[in-house]
DNA sequence: CTCTTTTTGCAAATGATTTGCAAGAAGAAT
DNA sequence: ATTCTTCTTGCAAATCATTTGCAAAAAGAG
């Protein structure tokens, strides 16, 4: 929990006229920290250890949901990830690119995701969420060693 | 339970040399006369009262989901949504698109999902999968109603 | 510093999905 | 058709992420 962190942690509050509490500054650190989305039990094993309970780590992860300041995703099995919303534009979040190999999700912030064609009309899109299953460059590589 | 899904059961059984089992059978057609994709819980109330227990749908549709009969997808809450992989291609589903307003979730077959632009180098995509939230044509035209 | 309103911790409840296990079907072999 | 082996099912109980009730504790206003 840098200093940095935590001043960006009260910024986010603010900005919402929430109350600066201990275990809403915990949870923003460790998703400021994060750099992939987290599930409400890795954010409760990384905050400082029994300082916050787990049922307020939910609550929490709600209202900060509510206030748009953190966004969710399902990414593989039922389990609810949780990231800040910092990179996401009003209409879309990035898309997320799920390993099949590793497990592991990353964010690909850089990426563009073309609006969906053809749509049949009286649809109106307010949000797009896209999720990509693959193998990432670390196990593509791997597989080399022993070939 | 119509005459032509429960050949069409049958043969998706067939297809994949899996026994024709009651059970099998019931589920495949609550799919088949679908038109947007359901939960475990209500394919089990849609199927003859009391025929099949509870797990064992949620085991089917697990055997199913490992065949590439069924596809499955979390569509607004923890909740497990499946469909039949029929309008599938390979490597991507058709949309998904939820209604803010009415909660239904209808599949856009028709509609055309271009592939995300400029992923990073090393990233191999096997799946893609795009979920759309908004007002579906319904919900908007009803609210000139009351105006 | 007091007071009012939110939040929190703790324990217990929920609810979708799984799992263990013995009884029951499917399909192959006879 | 009957037997046999293997896969499936039903039932009940277990999981596990997430919620909720409630009294105690903290935040921020006055």
């Amino acid at each position: 929990m840098t200093e940095e962190h935590l001043q960006k942690a009260e910024q986010l509050l603010e900005q919402s006229r929430l109350r600066k509490t201990r275990p809403r500054l915990e949870i923003l650190c460790v998703l400021l920290a994060a750099d992939s989305p987290l599930t409400g039990e890795q954010i409760f094993d990384r905050i400082t250890p029994a300082s916050v309970d787990k049922a307020t780590v939910y609550r929490t992860l709600l209202l900060l949901l509510r206030h748009d300041i953190v966004h969710h995703a399902y990414l593989r099995n039922r389990i609810r990830h949780f990231e800040l919303a910092h990179h996401c534009k009003p209409d879309h979040c990035h898309p997320h690119f799920t390993c099949r190999d590793c497990g592991r999700t990353v964010c690909l912030y850089q990426a563009v995701v073309p609006a969906v064609q053809n749509l049949p009309a009286g649809y109106l899109v307010l949000h797009r969420q896209t999720r990509l299953e693959g193998i990432c460059p670390n196990c593509r590589t791997e597989g080399f060693g022993d070939e």
